[in-house]
DNA sequence: CCCGTTCACCTATCAGACAGGTCAATCATA
DNA sequence: TATGATTGACCTGTCTGATAGGTGAACGGG
């Protein structure tokens, strides 16, 4: 009749929600109306209004607690995101390492700037417990993840950080699976020692340098690889 | 009494519901049974598994659509988010430029490289548009964003370039809001041009250092700037 | 003053009903 | 016979009243 929205309503009610919060400038815990009176505000039923907030529930936006109510959730951090493709072919596997050499370039870059003397000590402790479970033939890969989990950290950009982390798992999720850890990345052990070296002397341009023939020899792999 | 379930019935259902496309192999596309069907199947009411749905759709798990049915949303992509504080101080807005550095650096070098012809015109025709509305004094933000846009697709990397829209987002929240379009990014105004010109001859170095100098613009504004 | 009860307020979940979108089979008409 | 409107089966969208159960503060007896 009237009626032309081809808008679900639970869409319109999430926006109007994150408008009132805004408006309103709740901040981090802050508490929302309980669910009767937001369905009186927004005009709603019930149902509506409990799809819209678990929507808003699954992007971070509130959190509902049962006896409580509904709370906002830190709008003051932004959320980014994005899907990437998953497929385990050489092309993939490449533009995968591109971002990292980016990302973790960049990483290497600060952390050779910034690094501190106790950040120094933790990396050469972690290396040699790298060393010691190569020497005795073990699994080496958790131990690299913390490894650069720590340069990462050495970088002291929060932001790079939580990017690089929540990438850390997207090349766990390439490389983990269809390469597995048959010492196929035995070539970029040396390179870790070498890089962290340039990292403790704070010498930039060899701390570079020498991520980037540890990426480029996980690149050759790559390329020699049967996939 | 018995029941001493904490957990939510709309997150269970949401993990049995993904189970069950995981079991079954559905793919992209693929149908799921009707809300009717699922509520027997799970013996749950309609609201939970409404509930359930909205979350997993928030989610990108599945796709909902009036009168058509639940189908399933490519499962083979991986998600990569993470949250990222929002402060508006020159430490944040710093840190956010050095990962603006190292993916866009990233993708101006691969855009070198690999731009073709077609996208060099195409990048050419927006920067006419821009310089016609820098003339006339309009705003150029939204232009702005689409000849990095035009420069991160050339760069031909799609896991890169998701990453860079994804981010694009965060550089908008940053600098639209506090510092406005108030002319005070016309220092980078220049560096477009010579960017382009670089990158459409193939120039890796001139590119990336033209980029770096309108990092170096980007950064002298905001050490200035009085936040 | 302490501790258990009670009560107001909330969320969790269900079931039934009605509205409206979608699509294909069916049927009337030129 | 071909075409176009109609109908009906199947779905999702939304509302509502009812019941269960979590939470915390006020209350009241020891």
């Amino acid at each position: 009749m009237k009626k032309i929205q081809k808008i679900h309503l639970y869409e319109q009610v999430s926006e109007e929600l994150q408008n009132y919060i805004q408006e309103k400038e709740l901040k981090e815990g802050d508490k929302l109306p309980s669910v009767e009176r937001l369905t009186e505000m927004f005009g709603v039923g019930r149902s509506s209004l409990r799809e819209a907030l678990r929507y808003l529930e699954a992007n971070e936006v509130v959190r509902i607690e049962n006896g409580k109510g509904v709370f906002v959730r830190d709008m003051d951090s932004f959320r980014f995101s994005g899907k990437v493709k998953i497929e385990v072919e050489r092309s993939s596997l490449l533009a995968t390492l591109d971002v990292r050499r980016a990302l973790e370039g960049k990483a290497i870059e600060l952390a050779a700037q910034r690094i501190t003397p106790k950040q120094i000590k933790e990396i050469q402790s972690c290396l040699n417990e790298y060393r010691r479970l190569k020497e005795n033939g073990q699994s080496t890969s958790r131990i690299d993840f913390t490894f650069h989990q720590l340069v990462n950290k050495a970088a002291a950009n929060p932001i790079l950080e939580s990017v690089l982390e929540s990438f850390s798992v997207l090349y766990n999720k390439f490389f983990d699976k269809p390469l597995g850890n048959a010492g196929l990345f035995d070539a970029t052990y040396p390179f870790h020692f070498t890089m962290f070296e340039a990292i403790a002397a704070h010498d930039v341009p060899t701390a570079l340098s020498e991520f980037d023939k540890l990426m480029n020899s996980l690149e050759e792999i790559i390329k020699s690889y049967e996939i």
